[in-house]
Formats: structure tokens, C-alpha cells, sequence
DNA sequence: ATGGTTGGGGTCCAA
């Protein structure tokens, strides 16, 4: 049993449909978690990703704004699209993937894009910070309620926050930048232990080594400049952990042509 | 302290 999934913020998937097919040629995954797909279901690219052999789908979409799609060569069943804060917004995606040769259980997948929360950090100024505080707190509720890493299950995707010190370029100047501040950290660290989950990015790539998925489009000189922050996430349920095998994060993809922001993260389990 | 860029939809909002 082996399987791959690759996560990518993809900022526009119709957009950048060329780079998808790029990186899948290159990497051939599995399954394959896409963020900010950023159209209608009906818009989304299937044919495009059909022809390389993916042919299932589960894709929680809307116009114009976020969207999340797993795009899969096995078949993916029980789809489920969580609605969180009651916003009505398309940020959570799930299925079960049937993976070969793990006949017994499936392996549940979870397909995440919480809020980026504004610019301000203080939730009676901006109220976009109190609602990326009151998915994160509803994502660690549901998490205890239902057991959701109890079984095999794999949470992936743009979480917007940069939980650790070398998950951004400096600690001490971004304490009090939304993605790092204490609380929206302490909020993450709940979510990750009321699985309790495995954050398998760092458990390959272990403080004080800097791991960056993310560099914003502002910073002209992005590579050499280098100010990145670790916003996308792998983490595992307890069931899988002793199966994690690698993890690459593609920075090269931020170098190509009208590229997203984000790169994307691949997981490999033996 | 400030401003820097991108995408979608439509002349502004979200990131």
C-alpha cells in the first residue's frame, strides 16, 4: 500500500489549469487537494484533469470566491462539505479515498481553507479575525465531537496560520501580524490537539529548520528576499502516522510563469 | 510607519 497527495492553494484553478497538469506530470499523485479553486463547479477544469486519469471528484465550490476540490485517480465516496460559522462559504471538503491494498479501512480525507482573517489582529475592529478565531475553535469542537481522527483520516490544506518560530521569516517582527499572532497559534495548537493529529511537515522537517509554503505576491525578489511563512498543512491521524514516509514541499512552482502564492506540499505513505 | 501585488467580477472586495 502507497499513496500520494499533493495540497496546493491554487489561487484560481481555471487560471492555472497548465500548472496543475505541469506538477501532476511530475509528480503523478494519487489524490490531489486543491484551495481557492475560485469558480462554480460547473466552471471547474474536470476534463483537463479526466484525460491525466483523474476521474473522480468531490469539489465544494462558489463563485468567484475560496472553493475546495479533491481530485482523485481512485474513487472517492461519502462526500461531505462541512458548513462552518454558518457563512455559507466553500472551505471544507471531505471523501474517502479507496486506496489499493488497504482494503480494510479507507483513508478519509479532509480538504481545509480557513479564513485569512484580515489585516487586523483584534476581533472588535475587524471582524474578519473573529471569524477566522471562530472557525479554528469550531474546527477543534467538531474534531472532539465526532471523532474526526479516530480512523484513518488525513487533514490537509491552507490553514493561514504559521503556528511555529521558523514557520515565518522572523518571529519577533510578525508577533503581531495576522497568520502569527499568539492567539490564532494557541487557537491552531487546540485544533491540531483535540484530534489529536500529526503536523507531518514538521515531523520530517523538524525546528529550527525554516519550512515556507507561502510568499506574497508584494515581495518583488521573493527568493532571495526569502520572506515566507509555513501557512499550508499535512497533519495525520494517529492510525496513519506510522505510514508517513516523506514529505516535499515544491518551492520551484513559485519561480513559474503567473505562479499562486502558495506551493504546493506532497505527502508520500508506504 | 508604509506600501507593496494578484484574482474575480465588474469599477471594489478578498487575500
Amino acid at each position: 500500500m502507497a499513496i500520494r497527495l499533493v495540497t496546493w492553494n491554487i489561487n484560481s484553478v481555471r487560471l492555472r489549469i497548465s500548472s496543475v497538469e505541469r506538477l501532476i506530470k511530475m509528480y503523478s499523485p494519487d489524490v490531489l487537494c486543491l484551495q481557492e479553486i475560485k469558480c462554480r463547479e460547473a466552471e471547474f477544469p474536470s476534463s483537463a484533469l479526466a484525460d491525466l486519469g483523474y476521474k473522480h471528484f468531490a469539489i465544494n465550490a462558489q463563485k468567484g470566491y475560496h472553493g475546495v476540490a479533491i481530485i482523485s485517480r481512485l474513487p472517492l465516496t461519502n462526500i461531505l462539505k462541512k458548513n462552518f460559522c454558518e457563512m455559507g462559504d466553500a472551505r471544507h471538503v471531505s471523501a474517502d479515498v479507496e486506496v489499493e491494498g488497504a482494503d480494510k479501512f479507507p483513508i478519509r480525507i479532509h480538504n481545509f481553507y480557513v479564513p485569512a482573517g484580515g489585516d487586523v489582529p483584534d476581533v472588535e475592529l475587524n471582524p474578519k479575525f473573529g471569524h477566522k478565531l471562530n472557525f479554528l475553535r469550531e474546527m477543534a469542537l467538531w474534531f472532539e465531537s465526532d471523532g474526526v481522527a479516530r480512523n484513518n483520516a488525513i487533514l490537509v490544506g491552507d490553514l493561514n496560520v504559521a503556528p511555529l518560530v521558523n514557520d515565518v521569516w522572523s518571529h519577533k517582527s510578525l508577533l503581531s501580524v495576522v497568520s502569527h499572532t499568539p492567539v490564532e497559534v494557541q487557537s491552531l495548537s487546540h485544533a491540531l490537539a483535540c484530534g489529536p493529529w500529526l503536523d507531518a511537515i514538521r515531523h520530517v522537517k523538524p525546528e529550527p529548520e525554516r519550512v515556507y509554503t507561502w510568499w506574497s505576491y508584494r515581495s518583488p525578489n521573493w527568493l532571495l528576499a526569502n520572506k515566507g511563512r509555513r501557512l499550508d498543512h499535512i497533519w495525520l491521524s494517529e492510525p496513519l502516522t506510522h505510514l508517513l514516509a516523506d514529505v516535499t514541499i515544491v518551492q520551484e512552482t513559485r519561480g513559474w510563469e503567473r505562479p499562486s502564492d502558495h506551493v504546493p506540499v506532497i505527502v508520500d505513505l508506504n
